[in-house]
DNA sequence: GTATTTTATGGTAGCGCTGTCATTATTCTT
DNA sequence: AAGAATAATGACAGCGCTACCATAAAATAC
């Protein structure tokens, strides 16, 4: 019986029937004051706020998306939550959004596309406002929702690439590059690489290519790489350091795919006495804080992604609408000489 | 008319009914197919399946919370971003439910808990299925609301406290306490504390009091302590302590906050070529992996984040109900002794 | 002073799904 | 073999809200 059901949920939770008959008002009335829209007189918004807030009203939001086929949510679907490069993504998306109705939804893919696809799909029942995701690499199914959906799309980190809506980042393939053209140019000719198995991080191996390409066109390549198997933490890049000049004592430079690791190379020096710089060099990439405060500051890029994420967010807060034409914005990267290359 | 706005939404999404329709079933049956729930023959499943998947059909679950008053969805308000402690909870959290049907939305409050109880309101119109929030420290307006919801409660890293369900975490008192008598067995005497002006950081805050307990039972007390305005970050963590030396030259002992502002502390030295644990021990918390991999690992204690993130929803995970008795979960702490005091 | 626009409000019909109660086939008891 | 329990499915109302249209009152136009 309906009368069973009501009983059970109402038990203490206001409707806008209750905030109107309170109100002495209509419940499409209340609803418009709640949502700030269209026009309400002065003396009316005050009673209805008088009302909600004697009942404690909460907005049902199920029931407002339900009506509405459109809800506040806004899909964030991040690689990984293991270092700080996407939590920062997400704190520069918070920063945007803090202000506004939009509630961030998080899925993390642990870089897989096919996950990727699972959790979009999962969050898509939501009927979300805009979803952002990294790179510019989704699964035939995934990129098919994406340009079909009712909602705005971001796709963040990368822009080497053609994006649903809207990309912001930088062109990691010419991070790579440029990383390459600095070393060469401070006169480093043994070039390794120590790198991570996350066969899924497309950007890191975007640099990883312009690397290899400068190296190239300068008639060089790397003289020794070698990958951990495990992620790319510090621990990882300080063993792995270790293990790539016992096997090549020659190398005069190292370049490793993130700070992380870059700062274990660091420590594996300092710990085995070897002269960074003038001996080894070393380069990382993200710019981290905690590289730039260290006696040594590393020599690395700086990516943007705070800003990525907070451009991102605020782009998709300038329309509700899908854009007509796709945007690319370039947030570039910043080249930090640092202590150690 | 009902046509018109039939029209605009309907474009192209499937619904329940039409996969009904597809097949030859009725809606209920499907629901129960997508829901897993009730006994279904297999060939219906199989056939409800194969229309399911011919569509490309996606559940409503604005529609579905509404109709059941329940969602699928896990409210978590966190502090932070800026540090991986947060992260790593978020992390130990979204590994508990990557195989379920829950869904983190994500709320930060930079330690405020106004903001904490402005974004509970905010979530609590989703009528989440659990609340995660840090701290049991709250508002009287979002206990009152934690308390009445029709959800389950976990509060996060402090056990210190009377929580409104489940509590997951640590006693930072005690943490503090065990840092100083740690300290003071090892010979230490002046004690130095290189602090932020998290106000609202109440862990900060019960280590910190912990600690003077500890140095008050041996006749000790802190010799100097400082606070830097900005947050505890690395470059503050560096900078103050150079400050706390200048003017407090004789300590042989500094305890931080965190080991972000630890390792500061550690390059401080680094640089100005004071001896680390013969001339002055430093003390941090949270046992960060990168303060593991330095050739001089950080002395600190180990938080146990993930595992704090993970235990909690997992224990949330475990019933639909509120449950009826409190319960208080102590993941501990282990003081990692390192090299620098 | 009437026509037109603007401002303010309400009635009503769903949105897409699930809870509740029935109903019919099937299996198990004794 | 009749009765009881179980398995499998369906009808239908309604969750709480908002889009759509309509209407009344006030302001403005000419």
């Amino acid at each position: 019986m309906a009368r069973k059901r009501n009983a059970n949920r109402n038990a203490g939770t206001p409707t806008l029937a209750d905030v109107a008959r309170l109100a002495g008002m209509s419940e499409i009335t209340v609803s418009r004051v709640v949502r700030n829209q269209g026009p309400i007189a002065d003396a009316t918004r005050t009673r209805v706020l008088a009302a909600i807030a004697q009942l404690g009203y909460i907005p049902n939001r199920a029931a407002g998306s339900l009506a509405s086929a459109a809800s506040t949510l806004m899909t964030v679907i991040l690689p990984s939550l293991s270092n700080i490069v996407f939590p920062d993504v997400l704190r520069g998306i918070h920063t945007a959004i803090t202000e506004t109705a939009f509630q961030p939804v998080i899925g993390v893919t642990d870089y897989d596309p096919l996950i990727e696809e699972r959790i979009l799909l999962s969050f898509l029942a939501w009927q979300p406002a805009a979803v952002i995701l990294a790179g510019l690499h989704h699964t035939p199914t995934a990129r098919k929702h994406l340009e079909q959906g009712r909602f705005r799309v971001a796709e963040l980190m990368d822009i080497d690439g053609d994006p649903v809506d809207i990309a912001v980042g930088m062109s990691h393939r010419q991070a790579g590059y440029e990383t390459g053209r600095h070393l060469i140019k401070r006169g480093y000719r043994k070039f390794g690489y120590a790198g991570h198995m996350l066969v899924h991080d497309d950007r890191a191996k975007a640099r990883y290519e312009g690397l290899c390409t400068a190296l190239q066109e300068a008639g060089l390549s790397l003289v020794a790489e070698m990958r951990s198997p495990g992620g790319g933490s510090t621990i990882a890049g300080r063993e792995l350091l270790e293990k790539l000049l016992a096997a090549h004592p020659d190398l005069d430079v190292v370049i490793f795919p993130n700070d992380d690791m870059a700062m274990g190379g660091i420590f594996h020096c300092m710990h085995a006495g070897i002269a960074i710089k003038e001996r080894l060099g070393l380069f990382g990439f993200n710019g981290l804080d905690i590289g730039q405060v260290m006696p040594l500051p590393l020599s690395t890029i700086l990516s943007k992604r705070f800003l990525i994420g907070k451009t991102a967010a605020e782009k998709l807060l300038e329309s509700r609408e899908r854009p007509a034409e796709k945007t690319i914005i370039n947030t570039g990267f910043d080249i930090i000489e640092g202590g150690t290359a």
